[in-house]
DNA sequence: CTCTAGATCCACT
DNA sequence: GTGGATCTAGAGG
């Protein structure tokens, strides 16, 4: 590994067995493992549960795609999204009740250079900074996707090595508590205004705020058999 | 740094 | 049919 200050304890199953909103803030500083490259979350964003959270997944209840959010804490939640990203969450509360915490942003600390590869385009790997920030481009470093859904991510058992293949969140290194701030949560429609999202303050890696913008067909598209306008 | 537009799949209504 | 829990490249300051 590679911070020498950093625990390398895994997190027990019950350090997901409360409310995303309080899981999430606590998963700042802490670092998901996957195969060869380890990352230290620095943004977050909790999603809450069926009926309860417009923004969610969950909202209207279970359907085959949130199914995992439905399952044990601890397990890795991994959607695809904007046809052709995949973004990854760590699953909340008891089996049953459907939310999960949205991996925003974080430091590549072990494996930066499988990263540097993953997300690198036309050859060029982008800045270090910028390997994992968004949460797309984090999923990417990490190498999460589709087949990822539902892999549990807590260790239970042999403390040394983990097997092949597997996740995991270590006990890290988490920020001063002033250090933590929280405001609303970012690129969603619904519920603007809670404040679910939560970042390590100054740090670089955390990801520029991008409000909503909601995207528009091609004129190609939604014009057919639409009169000339002029 | 900001802004804009395009890419491209699929779950759900 | 609609609208994303997004990212990148390119143009402009």
């Amino acid at each position: 590994m590679g911070g020498a200050e950093l625990s390398p304890a895994p997190l027990p199953r019950s350090f997901f067995d409360r409310p995303s909103h309080e899981v999430a803030p606590d998963l700042l500083g802490r670092v998901l493992v996957h195969g060869p490259v380890a990352v230290r979350l620095t943004e977050v964003e909790a999603y809450g549960g069926p009926g309860e959270d417009p923004a969610a997944h969950t909202y209207r209840g279970r359907t085959p795609r949130n199914a995992v959010m439905f399952g044990p804490p601890g397990h890795l939640y991994v959607y695809f999204t904007y046809g052709m990203h995949f973004c990854a969450n760590l699953v909340c509360l008891p089996e049953g009740s459907g939310s999960a915490v949205l991996l925003r942003a974080g430091e590549v600390l072990d494996g930066v250079d499988v990263a540097r590869v993953r997300r690198s385009s036309r050859g060029k790997p982008p800045p270090d900074r910028d390997l994992a920030r968004g949460p797309a481009r984090l999923a990417v470093a990490l190498g999460l996707a589709r087949e990822h859904n539902g892999l549990d991510a807590v260790l239970e058992g042999s403390p040394a090595g983990r097997p092949h293949g597997s996740a995991a969140v270590l006990e890290g290194r988490p920020p001063a508590p002033g250090l933590v701030k929280a405001g609303p949560r970012t690129g969603i429609s619904t519920a603007k205004e809670v404040p679910w999202r939560f970042w390590i303050d100054g740090d670089p890696t955390v990801s520029p705020y991008r409000a909503h913008v909601p995207r528009r067909r091609s004129a190609a598209a939604t014009s057919v058999g639409e009169a000339p306008s002029s």
